[in-house]
RNA sequence: GCCGGCGUAGCUCAGUGGUAGAGCAGUGGAUUCGUAAUCCACAGGUCGUGGGUUCAAUCCCCACCGCCGGCUCCA
């Protein structure tokens, strides 16, 4: 049998035995990458350890240590370091699983008692021991039987449960020293490998991720090639503990979340309802620009309503109990749609009105599990950038696009340049005609590509009433977020028996589009918090400028100053408390203010005004009428 | 919901079986100053809530509430 390897060329091998025979010859041969940590082969990733046979010449693509799936080869070696560790210091432990993750790796282990912060500096030591004895990875193959007796002896009860629902009638097992676990692979060579770990943290996991299952521990942890990647994803995690929305929201006075209001219920301090309140004119403005119609809605309505929409039927553990009132229950709203079915039916629609666009920042509930709360990301109570659109089947593409259009007009506004696009098809469970939702996933397709992005089709995973787009957005950490979704509509219309007259005279049903741009403005908000890391630019800081004086002297000449510019239309504070000019700049500062107007007796005598930028430029002198225009000029919200 | 950790002044945190401290913020006063913290004084807490143990609880135990991290990225 032959192998091409590139970087390295030709080779034959006997197909019984592993990649590791040709490693004498490999290193032979001067590679400018030095040694491949792994290989791919059609796309999957295969270690030295792993025999191939086959009939051709096969390709071997090299991966080396400084790409993604090195490292995923890397992590999982680690996790098997962590898990012979915790196996030497605590021998009663039973092992889950242990795979490698996107930012690292993680074992799943179940033990009498939780691991402590001490028992995570003891496993470090005993890993770095492990690595240090650069012990040799095995593998082997053993048929089902021998190894539910192997697992069996060594009292893995998770493994042989594993074992049981494998497939293959052949498993693999790795081996480092005296450590066996059953495992697909892939590995590396050696336990000296793995030059930087960490490991991060502990925390109580359910076996499969079932709460019918046992809970486990699962240790989580990180592991690199060169200390440098340790250190800097290290920083890298300190960075977005500074930048996290909870903090900078209570420092910034942002919004905060109170014991005895309620968990999940947000309120919106003057400055972020101040910056909430230059989004939701933005989006106003822009979608009556762009045809569609302003509406509100109630916060409750009858709970008949949503047995109607088949809420409560498919959405009911989301929501909120009903109230009970003159003998009639009422619902708390966990969706705006069937409002706007009701404005849809307000009257006898034609097809010369479509497509018919209703849009609403309305304020929804829904009952999330008290664990899952997390600052404005995950809450119980939250405003959507919502709206619905009727329109005919001819019309989708067309309005998909327009909707595609503005998601991307916001987005860019805010710095968001970068996306993940997923189209999820039709599930197994579903409503409507086949016909028609192959049609619908067609036009979401065209208009994805009509727009030119690039997407990932998710089948089958779909809401069982129509597709849908979901976007994510990558903020400057380089995390993705979910805001806007995009979701056509098959079941809302024909349950709530919506119709339009056609050019035939003839009635028929309406495509319903929802979709959310921002997704809820409290969530989008905690994302820009993060994005910005609090410094929000010009146009969306809530105080754009603070002027402050030098000596009580300057106060009548700052005063007029703040006065100009307050009548200008810019949002000013003014810091005129008798403290030395470094307090007054470094408060400003930490409120991340975009610029300090600094006033002493040298801009009182020249009229003039100097300014600080919150970045440390400082410009001296100059006139009140050239910073205004540069600010204006700033204000003007440029979309690229 | 479940598991672990946590809950002390507005904020960040120290502390102890004998009913509490610091820094910042706040208030009063002094200082009138040139690009990230001037000095002095004062005030501020039913130590998350409710029970229990104890002569005595903020501390130990239990329950509840809330917060933080996690709860299939599969051998």
């Amino acid at each position: 049998m032959k192998i091409y390897i590139k970087d390295f060329g030709e080779f034959s091998l006997d197909p019984e035995k592993p990649l590791k025979i040709l490693l004498p010859e490999l290193k032979k041969i001067k590679s400018e990458k030095g040694l491949p940590i792994a290989f791919k082969l059609n796309g999957e990733i295969i270690d030295w350890h792993t025999p191939i046979s086959a009939s051709e010449t096969i390709v071997l693509e090299p991966i080396y240590p400084d790409t993604k799936e090195a490292l995923e080869v890397l992590r999982h070696t680690a996790s098997h370091l962590l898990a012979q560790a915790v196996k030497e210091l605590f021998p009663e432990a039973k092992l889950g699983i242990g795979p490698a993750i996107e930012e690292g790796f993680y074992y799943d282990i179940y033990y009498e008692r939780p691991f402590t912060e001490e028992d995570l500096k003891s496993l470090e030591k005993k890993i770095k021991e492990l690595i240090k004895r650069n012990l040799p990875l095995e593998r082997r193959e053993l048929s089902k039987d021998e190894a539910k007796e192997l697992f069996s002896k060594l009292k893995e009860d998770f493994k042989l449960e594993l074992i049981e629902e494998l497939p293959d009638s052949k498993v693999s097992i790795y081996t480092q020293g005296e450590f066996i676990d059953l495992c697909k692979g892939p590995h590396l060579l050696s336990t000296g490998q793995v030059k930087a770990f960490k490991l991060l943290s502990v925390s109580g996991a359910y076996w499969r991720g079932n709460e019918k299952n046992p809970m486990l521990w699962r240790i989580y942890g990180t592991a690199f090639f060169k200390d440098e990647d340790l250190e800097s994803y290290l920083n890298w995690l300190e960075e977005v503990k500074k930048r996290d929305h909870r903090k900078l929201g209570k420092e910034l006075e942002l919004f905060a979340i109170e014991e005895d209001i309620g968990p999940g219920l947000v309120i919106w301090l003057p400055k972020g309802a101040l910056v909430r309140k230059i989004i939701e004119d933005l989006w106003k403005e822009e979608h009556l620009k762009r045809g569609y119609h302003l509406v509100y809605t109630p916060h409750i309505a009858l709970r008949d309503l949503w047995k109607t929409s088949g809420h409560l039927d498919y959405y009911s553990e989301n929501m909120f109990p009903p109230m009970e009132l003159e003998n009639r229950a009422y619902q708390l709203k966990p969706m705006n749609c069937p409002f706007h079915i009701y404005i849809y039916n307000q009257k006898r629609r034609s097809y010369r009105e479509f497509p018919i666009r209703l849009c609403e920042l309305g304020t929804v509930y829904r009952y999330e599990r008290s664990g899952v709360l997390h600052g404005l990301l995950r809450v119980r109570g939250f405003t959507q950038d919502d709206a619905h659109i009727y329109c005919r089947e001819d019309q989708l593409e067309e309005e998909l696009i327009q909707v595609l259009d503005l998601v991307i007009y916001f987005l860019t506004l805010f710095g968001f340049k970068e996306y993940q696009i997923f189209l999820s098809t039709r599930p197994e469970k579903f409503v409507g005609d086949p016909a028609i939702w192959d049609k619908a996933e067609e036009a979401l397709k065209q208009a994805l590509e009509a727009k030119g992005l690039s997407y990932e089709i998710d089948p089958g995973e779909g809401v069982f009433y129509g597709p849908k787009i979901d976007l994510k957005i990558k903020d400057v950490l380089g995390r993705f977020w979910q805001c806007s979704t995009i979701q056509v509509d098959f079941n809302l219309p024909e349950r709530f028996n919506l119709v339009y007259i056609g050019e035939d005279n003839q009635f028929h049903r309406p495509i319903m589009i929802h979709r959310a741009l921002l997704g809820s403005l409290e969530r989008f908000f905690g994302v820009l918090i993060e994005h910005y890391g609090g410094a929000f630019p010009f146009w969306l800081s809530p105080v754009q400028i603070k002027v402050m004086t030098l000596t009580d002297r300057n106060i009548p000449y700052a005063e007029k100053i703040f006065q100009e510019l307050i009548k200008a239309g810019f949002r000013v504070e003014k810091d005129f408390r008798p403290e030395k000019i470094n307090y007054k700049i470094r408060s400003a500062q930490l409120e991340k203010i975009p610029y300090m107007v600094i006033i002493g007796d040298k801009e009182e005598m020249s009229q003039t005004i100097s300014v600080r930028k919150r970045s440390g430029e400082v410009i001296q002198n100059i006139k009140l009428s050239d910073f205004m225009e540069t600010l204006q000029k700033e204000n003007q919200i440029q979309v690229s």
